[in-house]
DNA sequence: GTCTATAGGTGGATAGAC
DNA sequence: GTCTATCCACCTATAGAC
């Protein structure tokens, strides 16, 4: 994290930085080499080239979210406390490393040429299953709605905190914080929200949801016409 | 949409679906003129460098985006409707274009080196401030609850639909569709489900919010040790 | 308006000295 | 292990014929 003792994670290090910044294509192995102090013909010792480069920083990085993650359920006791216990780990790693998130982001938008696949397959199974089941967990014990999906409940949860911070110049404008973005104290404000927001969401009694003239269960998807 | 009559129109086009889907350095000139059927050369007839048309594929998307989310608006009678009407519109714009998301995720994540700022600021102004008011609407009829950050719950309704579209891979591989993402009806169906889900968190009653042993309102961020 | 040809520059990757 | 020097491919952008 900061005056890496080998030359491999200084390289590491620096890679994943521009990695996230500005993306795959438009960082040069030569600036990657400057960054991290060395000449840019010596990447080519540590790695074949710049795409496994590429590969294994985002290997380093999406193990340790895993981690984090996991970590984060391991230390819940109730379903609540775990929605509330994930959400603070996802504010907690997005936080601490601004510019991770924009690199995870830049890997689910280009994942055409994907290249961390089995990575995100692994996040979805330790992580997204174990969300689902400990919704399920709360529908069973009757502190969640029943009728509400629960990978569709997981994802709406997620999305909140990883939204904010890929979102994070167009928040900053949103909440009046310029195009810098909002500020730390505003980035965990926001993730007690979150996590109240999707809690509220899971335990709302069936009977607060459609009341209004809006059809809502309703198969029909016109909108009334205007009277 | 579909073969377009003018040269301008076929460059816009093809460009907006090569920047989206490989980004803006991963694209190049040739490939834009060949996706085009004319001679890349010809590009700068039209456009005075490969960025000025970057921005003016961005423009033409942004202010199409910003009229069909005030049309949403319009369209809505009351607090409800209003943000069930939005999220329709954001599925339904995000998803008859399947790669404009992720052109717009790029712009997010990239904008250090901003190209949009100037529209992203409008697209808040003019959407954004909207929702917003509405929900503050909701919450001066006591239709929504008041303990909560208009803005910030905002922030939560929008993040849904975007997270689902710009993390389509992921989603797809969660949900068992594979990498390819999740098919039209399931896209359809959480679109429902994102309405239903920010309703539910904005209409739940104060009551329904902390009722575990986790530390709910308590200004302590500790998590429970161990017992 | 649309093309051919090409200049000018940069990037990924290698060879080989130290 | 780390550096210098360099090759080759390719990309942006321009010049100019048609």
């Amino acid at each position: 994290m900061s005056e890496p003792v080998d030359t491999r994670t200084a390289i590491l290090d620096a890679a994943e930085r521009l990695f996230s910044v500005r993306g795959f294509a438009a960082t040069t192995i030569k600036q990657i080499g400057a960054a991290a102090g060395v000449n840019s013909a010596l990447l080519y010792y540590y790695f074949a080239d710049k795409e496994t480069l590429y590969r294994e920083v985002l290997g380093r990085l999406l193990t340790g979210l895993i981690a984090a993650g996991g970590k984060a359920f391991d230390e819940a006791h109730s379903p609540e406390e775990a929605i509330r216990s994930l959400v603070r780990a996802q504010a907690a790693t997005l936080a601490s490393t601004p510019f991770v998130p924009r690199l995870i982001a830049r890997e689910l938008v280009d994942n055409d040429a994907s290249h961390a696949t089995q990575h995100i397959t692994k996040l979805a199974a330790e992580i997204f299953t174990r969300l689902c089941e400990m919704i399920r967990e709360g529908q069973r014990a009757g502190i969640f709605r029943s009728n509400l999906d629960p990978q569709f409940a997981a994802i709406s949860t997620i999305s909140q905190m990883v939204y904010f911070h890929i979102a994070r110049p167009a928040v900053g404008i949103i909440l009046g914080h310029g195009t810098a973005g909002p500020p730390p104290d505003t980035a965990r404000a926001f993730a007690r929200h979150a996590a109240d927001f999707a809690i509220a969401a899971l335990t709302a009694p069936p009977s607060a949801i459609p009341r209004t003239p809006s059809p809502t269960r309703s198969r029909s998807r016109m909108s009334r016409r205007k009277a």
